[in-house]
RNA sequence: GGGCAAUUAGCUCAGCUGGUUAGAGCGUUCGGUUCACAUCCGAGAGGUCACUGGUUCGAGUCCAGUAUUGCCCA
């Protein structure tokens, strides 16, 4: 950069939205323009916020979700609907415990030493500090939330909700308790649902471990890749249709090490070709196993603590963590000569989604949620389209795991969350109620003996009630009744399980229908290499680092441009310079309007009499409309980076560097011609309508600074109206004419610029027209153009002949002349006609060939044929012309 | 193993109902003190649309298969 450069960017005149935004924020708090009033007669529009952890702070993937969340919302607000977004968070029971008994830890106590009261308080104290602090993150990427309605999943209202629910599902026959396999997390000591855990693939082994045949010198070998869970084994098994093993069934085997006696069971479960044909079975410690057992009425032997060390069921193991237990046992093994081989094996294993260490299957008293009834109405509601998925291949994925559903264990073992609404007497006899029962509740028992269960419910059995239990059910609110159900969920596609298909089944169980019509599935937030960006990875980007930097707008609008629909995004710190450019150039272009407004007023409504407009101001207006109408129809379709894309290119190309540009006068002294004046800012205004809901901010600012200075507007864009498309605007054959005219300046700079024309250097102009009308339009708006194309003279006819030392350009319908006597680089003008030539040749040789098949004119619409032979007449025209500019330049 | 998606310029992506001279942004090359903007302006280079078949007068677009990548489920 030269010092010249240096100088002006000191005192540059960019954007700056650090003052901006948190200014404008406040005023909008501070007018409480957010609420959504439930007694409101306008139709409604509610969101409610995927909420958030407490337990986590803004991320990436948080700013998109909301970004596009709140662009919904704001462009409903705009479009007069009554618009609720109500924001909150969720208690996250596992990880918030797990964040919370580390520390403790580090205090050299436990939980338990603790009690359950005094943890809970110290867990609260902590939860209730950081719940905010997240909410008030999405207040600086401007979400328009109804904060007054903020809730949190433990909030008094919220709890009523779980235990109506779960009572009323336990009257129903719908929750049971269990005796089962469960996934069990020893790290963070609790059970976890199907959905909560995530299958890795591991290098491991399989260890082959002998087992002696009671009463002979035979052995029968098995494979597997848990060896300790042997010490657990209540049998072995064969297919029964395994002629290898027939003999052995029924026969008994001895464990090895504990040398306990178990038989040899025929299970057509066992697959021959897996191993050696013959497995082991711990019905206590993995699902199939526990089948097998039932079927075979096999004892159960736990041998797992719940922390994954071993128990007194292990023998010599007691107390060992389950790696170091398998370790000396195969070590053990092999003094016996009881180990065969090892091999090495690639394992697939669950991991918990919350700490990623490996589970455990464990059998232990959980409660469930029985799904296939729930299940029905949900499937329905995609299948007769009720419910709407964004993008639609979406719903396959959601009826997937609908049809296949499996009961859902909601019962955790931890302190942090709902606790389980059930009491127990002495005998087991259950009784479920969220306060201790009364004596008429439990008749026959003293109400004081019974004990509340110890456990808690899933974090996603308070969220799975979140578009409902947030507006006040089980009671009939008001609110309830103006905002359920709400419209759109917008998520990404990691809970479209755990959370979006079971909010379904909660609403049509509870609500008698769908929480929301349409589910908008947004792509998740990769790095610059396609990584997911994580936090254990370190591979985030910090939003609020970028609002700082570049503005929270430019935040928004990046990540929507760099989304694309449907896809995942590849973000890295470069890409929010796309949303930094943007919004300056609309700064800028603002800046150049208002300058030139002077002390006139902007327009917001079209009033100039059409006869007054000239070509331009008509061709933004009908580019506009197109605008309008293209953006109408990606909010419809759900396609936001579309929409993004589509006012980018508007605000950027027709509206900064076409249309601008073309009412610019030849001088700065001289002023804009009123009528185009009053199109530049009526259509500013548009644009800063269209782009409020992505933009907020500088909509705003820009809004504030020009428009309002008529007094008579409202004191913020916030409520638009949203601008409707006038198709009286829209004309094809003036945009057309407008095209001819970009043609010839384009045609112009290309040929000054690749012939090294001195940009200072102003140049006459020849133009040879094939129709006359050309030659009319370009005379009667040369004053518009001279500037863009550096133009001194038009000299513009049908009969036009190329002057002397002119380079030369062949467009639709005219042949562009620049004379340059002197500067002209002949071998330069020489390639580039050549180039221009070979270009065209190519073309004409592709459509006379297709021109040539019978088949085409045959079968081909009339109209597509009209249309090809009018381009090849064109191209051969062109061509010919081209050719003959070369032949010309020869002569020099 | 099953399902879902993707594959278009060096990179990230548009291209919707089959007929476009296959586009954009970034990057790159050349030029630029043009009265809003160097966070800018102008011009250029850059593509066998993953591959193989098929349907069709015509395929980046529809169908089938293959390969590669990613995600989900088991």
């Amino acid at each position: 950069m030269d010092n010249k450069n240096l100088e002006k960017n000191k005192k540059s005149l960019a954007y700056n939205p650090v003052e901006v935004e948190d200014r404008l924020y406040n005023q909008w708090l501070k007018d409480n323009i957010f609420h959504g009033r439930e007694d409101s007669e306008k139709p409604t529009y509610s969101v409610v916020i995927p909420p958030p952890n407490v337990t986590d702070v803004l991320h990436i993937g948080h700013a998109l979700n909301n970004t596009i969340q709140d662009i919904l919302v704001r462009k409903h607000r705009m479009e007069n609907y009554e618009t609720e977004w109500l924001p909150g968070s969720d208690h996250a029971g596992i990880a918030t415990q797990v964040i919370v008994e580390k520390q403790l830890l580090t205090e050299g106590t436990t939980r338990r030493e603790m009690g359950r009261e005094k943890f809970l308080e110290r867990t609260r104290s902590w939860a209730y500090r950081n719940k905010d602090i997240i909410l008030n993150q999405l207040k600086k990427i401007g979400c328009s939330c109804d904060w007054e309605r903020t809730r949190f999943t433990l909030d008094e209202g919220l709890s009523n909700a779980v235990a109506e629910v779960f009572k009323h599902l336990y009257d129903k026959g719908w929750i049971y308790r269990g005796h089962r396999i469960v996934n069990w997390c020893p790290s963070c000591r609790t059970s976890l649902s199907d959905d909560e855990v995530e299958h890795q693939e591991f290098d491991s082994s399989l260890w082959y471990i002998k087992y002696k045949v009671k009463g002979s010198d035979e052995y029968l070998t098995v494979a597997t890749t848990r060896p300790e869970t042997m010490l657990g084994d209540t049998a072995l098994a064969v297919n029964p249709k395994d002629s290898r093993f027939k003999k052995y069934v029924g026969k008994t085997v001895i464990l090895p090490i504990l040398e306990r006696e178990i038989p040899v069971v025929a299970d057509s479960y066992v697959d021959p070709e897996f191993g050696t044909g013959v497995v082991k079975v711990t019905p206590a410690h993995d699902p199939n196993d526990f089948e097998i057992g039932h079927r075979h009425d096999l004892p159960e032997v736990n041998i797992l603590n719940t922390d994954g060390t071993l128990n007194e069921n292990a023998g010599k193991y007691k107390g060992l963590d389950r790696y170091v237990a398998r370790k000396q046992l195969v070590e053990d093994l092999k003094k016996k000569n009881l180990l065969e081989k090892i091999e090495k094996y690639q394992m697939a294993a669950g991991t918990c989604y919350r700490c990623h260490q490996v589970i455990e299957p464990y059998l232990s008293d959980q409660w469930f949620v029985k799904m296939d009834e729930l299940a029905k109405p949900a499937i329905d509601a995609v299948n007769t389209g009720k419910l709407r998925f964004h993008p639609d291949y979406w719903s396959k994925t959601y009826l997937h795991w609908l049809e296949n559903v499996r009961d859902w264990c909601i019962s955790r073992q931890l302190w942090w969350g709902h606790r389980i609404p059930a009491w127990y007497a002495e005998d087991g006899t259950v009784f479920v109620s969220a306060n201790r029962p009364t004596k008429e509740q439990c008749p026959g028992f003293d109400p004081e003996s019974l004990v509340q269960d110890e456990d808690v419910l899933d974090t996603w059995f308070s969220s799975w009630l979140w578009p409902f239990s947030t507006f006040g059910w089980p009671e009939k609110t008001g609110e309830l009744k103006k905002f359920y159900p709400t419209r759109v969920l917008v998520t990404a596609s990691e809970i479209i399980y755990l959370w979006v298909a079971r909010m379904v089944m909660a609403g049509y169980e509870f609500m008698g229908e769908s929480p929301f019509s349409d589910v908008y599935i947004h792509g998740t937030v990769r790095d610059a290499n396609g990584i997911k960006m994580s936090k254990s990875l370190g591979n985030g980007i910090d939003p609020l680092e970028i609002i700082d930097k570049h503005g929270a707008d430019a935040l928004r609008i990046s990540l929507v441009l760099a989304t694309p629909d449907g896809q995942d995004p590849w973000i890295s710190k470069n890409t929010f310079e796309i949303g930094r450019n943007f919004i300056n150039k609309l700064y800028q272009v603002s800046r150049f309007v208002n300058m030139r407004l002077g002390e006139s007023q902007p327009a917001v409504k079209l009033v100039v009499k059409d006869e007054d407009l000239v070509i331009f101001d008509r061709w933004i207006l009908s580019r506009l409309e197109r605008t309008i109408e293209a953006i109408d129809k990606s909010f419809t379709d759900y396609r936001l980076s579309s929409a993004a894309k589509t006012l980018y290119n508007f605000v950027w190309d027709d509206y900064c560097s076409w249309y601008i540009e073309l009412i610019k006068p030849d001088s700065p002294d001289m002023p804009i011609r009123e009528s185009s004046l009053n199109v530049a800012t009526y259509v500013l205004y548009q644009i800063l309508k269209l782009l409020h809901p992505f933009v907020p901010f500088v909509t705003e600012e820009i809004y504030l600074q020009l428009y309002k200075r008529d007094e008579n507007q409202p004191g913020t864009i916030t409520f638009g109206p949203w601008p409707q498309s006038d198709r009286r605007h829209i004309d094809e054959r003036l945009e057309e004419s407008l095209k001819q005219i970009q043609d010839v300046v384009t045609a112009v700079r290309s040929i000054r610029a690749e012939l090294n024309v001195p940009p200072g250097k102003k140049s006459d102009l020849y133009i040879r027209v094939n129709e006359p009308a050309f030659a009319t339009l370009l005379e009667n708006h040369i004053q518009y153009f001279r500037s863009l194309a550096r133009v001194e003279n038009l000299h513009c006819s049908v009969d036009i002949k190329k002057p002397p030392f002119s380079a030369s350009a062949v467009i639709s319908g005219a042949e562009i002349y620049v004379p340059l006597s002197g500067l002209i680089d002949i071998e330069l003008e020489k390639k580039r006609l050549q180039k221009n030539l070979d270009d065209l040749k190519v073309q004409l040789e592709k459509i006379s060939k297709k021109l040539a098949n019978p088949d085409f004119l045959a079968n081909a619409p009339k109209d597509v044929i009209e249309r090809e032979r009018g381009k090849k007449e064109d191209f051969q025209e062109r061509s010919q012309r081209l050719n003959k500019n070369l032949e010309q330049i020869m002569g020099w």
